[in-house]
Formats: C-alpha cells, sequence, structure tokens
RNA sequence: GGGUCGUUAGCUCAAUGGUAGAGCUGCUCCCUUUUAAGGAGUAGGUUGUAGGUUCGAGUCCUACACGACCCA
C-alpha cells in the first residue's frame, strides 16, 4: 500500500480517534426501525417521519446546507443535513463524516426545489465508520480484475453489477419455485463421491484423511439423482455446484451451477416441453419481457413457439443437402468452402459435429431444440425406436450455446453396463458399481435434462461473461501486498 | 497450452526516448435547496516485478506475475 493510500487511511484513522473521544462508538449498534429508500418513495407523504439506513456515496456541501445520497438495498435517497439545527453531539460526528460511512437517519420527508425526494434530517447515528476509501464517484471501480477481485467494492459502485448479480439469484429461485409447482422434490446428493460419474470430464480429486481415501469432487450428479428415481421418487431434482478441472474462459468457471431434473415415465420431448416453459416463465418473471438484449447489441428473442429441428436436417441446411452423400475428402472440402477449420484425419461424423458446431450452433441466436443426435455423440442415451442411429435426444441452443441437454434416459442395466465398460476404456474412468446395481433393481422410463444455470443466468441478464453473474469467480491469487 | 493487448496517484485516465500530469477523492477555507453543485488554496508517485540497451527509459528489448480478448 502506498504512503497516499495511507494517509488518507491514516486521516480516517485520525477521525475514528476523534469520534471515540466525544464517546461515540464509530461502529454501532442496531438501528431498528428503518424503511428501505425504495420503501419510502413507494409510500411518499410529504412531513411523514421516517428511519433509513444506508452507505454515504456522494455528498454536496453548501456551507449551512448539506446534501448527502445514502445507497441501501433498495437503491439511493437523499438526505438534507442543516447543520445549525443538528444538536450536539451530531453536528461534531457530521464534522468527522467520509463517503462509505454508513449512517442511520430519522427525519421527515419533503421535495427540494429540484424536485429530488429527501429526507430532511433530525437525528443522525453514525454506524460505522469506513477507513478505506470507496472507488471514485463517477467513473465507479472499471478494470473488470479489480471488480471481480473486490466484488464488494463493485457492488457499492456498480449498478449494473448488482443487476446482472441480482437476476442471477432471482433465477435460482424462479427455477426452484417453478419445479416446486410442477411437482418436483427437491434433493441434495453427495458432491464429494468417490467415483466421478455422470458426465465424461476431467473432476477434482481430494482427500479423506481419516478414511485414508481420495474423493472427487462432483462433476454432475446424475447417476445418484438417477438412483432417487429407483428409490420412487418420480419427479425429482437438484440445484447445485458441479467442479470440473478444466480451462477458466469467458463461459466457464471450474465450479458453476447446474440443474438436473429427471420424471419418470416422461422422455425427452415432455423434458423439452418443461424447460421451454420454465425458461420463458422466468424470463418474464426477471426481465418482464421475452426479447433480451445482449451485449453484442443482438436481441433474443424468447417468443413461443422454439422450433424442433432434426440434427441432420439442420447440419443438411447449413452445408447443403448431399453432406451425408459425401466421403471424409468431400466433407473437407466443402468445410473448407464454409470457413471450418478442421483437424487432419478426422472421421465424417467428427468433421459434420464441426461444421454442426460452427455452421449451426454459433449462428443460433434465438432458441432451438436439435433432436435426433447421432448416437456417436451422445453414447449413454436411449436409441431411438425407428431410427438407431440416432438417439432419443434434445439439445437446446440459444445464445449461439447449448443451455440445456435432454435426455430419454437409458434404464436398460445391461446395456447401460456395456455403454460404461466401453466409455472407460475410453476416458480410464471408474464405474461407479452403485449405480449399476441400483439399475438391475429396475428404474423407471424417465426423461432428464440438464441446465446450466450460470449460463443462462448470462443470457438473461444480456452479459458475455460468466463471471458477471458469479458474486466470487475463481481468479489466481495476486502476489502478496497487491 | 498458443497469439494479441493491457498494468502510471486511493479511483478514472494523460504523457515524440528528454523536468511524471489532469479530474475525482483527501486536507484548509467561502456559500442555508444542491444534483458529476460551484469558487479559492493545498497535499498525494519505487510508472506491475526483475534485468538489459542508452548520456538519459513510463516510453525500446528480455524474462516473470496478474488480467482481458481471440484460438485450441
Amino acid at each position: 500500500m502506498s504512503d497516499d493510500a495511507s494517509s488518507l487511511m491514516e486521516i480516517r484513522r485520525q477521525k475514528l480517534e476523534q469520534l471515540r473521544s466525544l464517546g461515540v462508538d464509530p461502529f454501532g449498534g442496531p438501528f431498528p426501525g428503518t424503511e428501505t429508500s425504495a420503501e419510502i418513495r413507494g409510500r411518499w407523504e410529504e412531513g411523514r417521519r421516517v428511519r433509513m439506513a444506508g452507505r454515504i456515496v456522494s455528498h454536496r456541501d453548501m456551507g449551512k446546507s448539506q446534501f448527502l445520497h445514502l445507497q441501501d438495498r433498495g437503491g439511493r435517497l437523499q438526505i438534507y443535513v442543516q447543520k445549525p439545527a443538528l444538536p450536539e453531539p451530531e453536528r461534531a460526528v457530521f464534522e468527522l463524516l467520509d463517503l462509505g460511512d454508513i449512517l442511520g437517519v430519522e427525519g421527515t420527508l419533503f421535495t427540494t426545489k429540484s424536485g429530488e425526494p429527501s429526507v430532511r434530517v433530525e437525528k443522525l447515528v453514525l454506524l460505522s465508520k469506513s477507513l478505506a476509501p470507496l472507488p471514485d464517484k463517477w467513473h465507479g471501480l472499471v478494470d473488470t480484475e479489480t471488480r471481480h477481485r473486490h466484488r464488494h467494492l463493485d457492488l457499492v459502485s456498480n449498478e449494473n453489477s448488482r443487476r446482472a448479480l441480482d437476476l442471477r439469484v432471482r433465477l435460482v429461485r424462479y427455477l426452484r419455485d417453478f419445479l416446486h409447482r410442477e411437482g418436483f422434490t427437491e434433493v441434495e446428493t453427495p458432491m464429494m463421491q468417490t467415483v466421478a460419474g455422470g458426465a465424461a470430464a476431467e473432476p477434482f480429486k481430494t482427500r479423506h484423511h481419516a478414511l485414508g481415501m481420495d474423493l472427487y469432487l462432483r462433476i454432475a450428479p446424475e447417476l445418484y439423482l438417477k438412483r432417487l428415481l429407483v428409490g420412487g421418487l418420480e419427479k425429482v431434482f437438484e440445484i447445485n455446484r458441479n467442479f470440473r478441472n478444466e480451462g477458466i474462459s469467458r463461459r466457464h468457471n471450474p465450479e458453476f451451477t447446474m440443474l438436473e431434473a429427471y420424471w419418470a415415465y416422461s422422455d425427452f420431448t415432455g423434458m423439452a416441453q418443461l424447460v421451454e416453459e420454465m425458461i420463458r416463465g422466468a424470463a418474464h418473471e426477471l426481465t418482464g419481457g421475452l426479447k433480451i438484449r445482449q451485449s453484442d447489441g443482438s436481441e433474443l428473442d424468447l417468443s413461443p413457439p422454439w422450433p424442433r429441428r432434426k440434427y441432420r436436417e439442420a447440419v443438411r441446411e447449413a452445408a447443403g443437402d448431399d453432406w451425408f452423400d459425401l466421403d471424409a475428402a468431400g466433407m473437407e472440402r466443402r468445410a473448407a468452402e464454409l470457413g471450418v477449420e478442421l483437424e487432419p484425419k478426422l472421421a465424417p461424423s467428427e468433421i459434420t459435429q464441426k461444421v454442426f458446431e460452427k455452421k449451426v450452433e454459433a449462428l443460433a441466436v434465438n432458441p432451438v431444440f436439435i433432436t435426433h443426435l447421432p448416437a456417436e455423440l451422445v453414447p449413454l442415451a436411449r436409441l431411438n425406436r425407428e431410427d438407431p442411429s440416432v438417439v432419443d435426444v434434445y439439445e437446446l441452443i440459444m445464445g449461439r450455446q447449448e443451455i440445456s441437454p435432454g435426455y430419454s434416459e437409458l434404464n436398460d442395466p445391461i446395456l447401460q453396463a456395456e455403454r460404461f465398460h466401453h466409455q472407460v476404456g475410453e476416458h480410464t474412468q471408474k464405474v461407479d458399481m452403485e449405480f449399476l446395481e441400483a439399475l438391475h433393481h429396475g428404474m423407471p422410463p424417465a426423461g432428464g435434462l440438464g441446465l446450466g444455470v450460470d449460463r443462462l443466468a448470462m443470457l438473461l441478464a444480456g452479459v458475455d461473461s460468466i463471471r458477471e453473474v458469479i458474486y466470487f469467480p475463481l481468479l489466481r491469487p495476486r502476489e502478496a501486498g497487491a
């Protein structure tokens, strides 16, 4: 910390001592009976007596007249202090205030000449002295790194940050309420697992000392939730953290929030309908509409109906009607014409998937369900009865990314065991024997869905980084002293 | 993991290789309805870290740290 910072802090510490010598506790006690600034505005009545508490975020010194804004969870409200009217020691306390201090006031409501709703302060209590200065009053805190490292300052300074994070919190609550209304049971399943199953991803490893064994942070709750289907829960969901030991990017945080829901006797089409209603309801509830401006200037339109498109049709439309008649060399040439870069020696299904990602997924702003994915892409899903080369799965794409996959879940334990062993060969994973054993007792046919809550929050908030919808995203630690 | 860009006062930003500056914040004053209030004065710096080139480096070079963006 530089001399300048310490001198700013030193001055505030001196004020702290002066306050104490006046017999004032600079870190005061409770201040009950307050209304928020929003409640006060909502019940406006000239001359009404109110109590309010908040942080001083601006100050205009007119000599004997003083104007300050207090910020609380409902917004900001101006307070007006007529210095000569304050009794001692409150007047002395007022002289020792700084931007950032937390204040309780009591007074009457009035409107200033320029029409701003204000509180004429009659009683003033310092509730907490701020010893470190807050960010710039106009520019606020702009630097992205500092905003994420010092989220408390970001929240004090930036309305946009508060808005995006608040929307995320309300989204989680909406999703919960929606599923409860639909008759789903919310459960919590293990975050620490002996086998990290349910997805193909690199897990975090940790260690239980007393038991002397390694554990993994979960990459998905899927296998436990399906065991609950075996146990008869029928409609079950979990909203909780998953952990994946992968790179960090605009769309990836190592811990992220996943919703998974399972519905016995339904299938992937039922889940698609469920997720469509849920997301549209959330958008309406949280943003007031179904059209949401994105940070790149585009508009996400969630108006119904959301189209269902078969994977192969979507690819044909993007890459030519004859796409699936081409051999690998022909596909490579066509991909190059479309501007899709490929690694050498990919199988036709892999080339197709690349083209799908670049020419369908990356262009799909408005929601679309892609169905009938090739079986080789989704090894754990149920094969389609009419066409066993595809699986009964949807992939919901919106905002140019995958938001939610849905499945007709595989409930054949023998087939599941085969697929697991095949997958284990590829990814050197262990097989969750408890899960397989559970399946042998009989799992009802069911639909399942996953929903990346952070990504949905990004789209609804119209922000372009996952870090804007996570209070404390993972960052490398700074060196000591920074 | 690779590439590009960034890091200067507490905050937001300037500064052809030639004396490190501004606004806000802070401090001392004036002002009884201000709105980024206004006015007068004043303080505040190891330019991310470590090296190098140069008579001279915030600026050029190298490495490292952290971040942002793009790519894998």
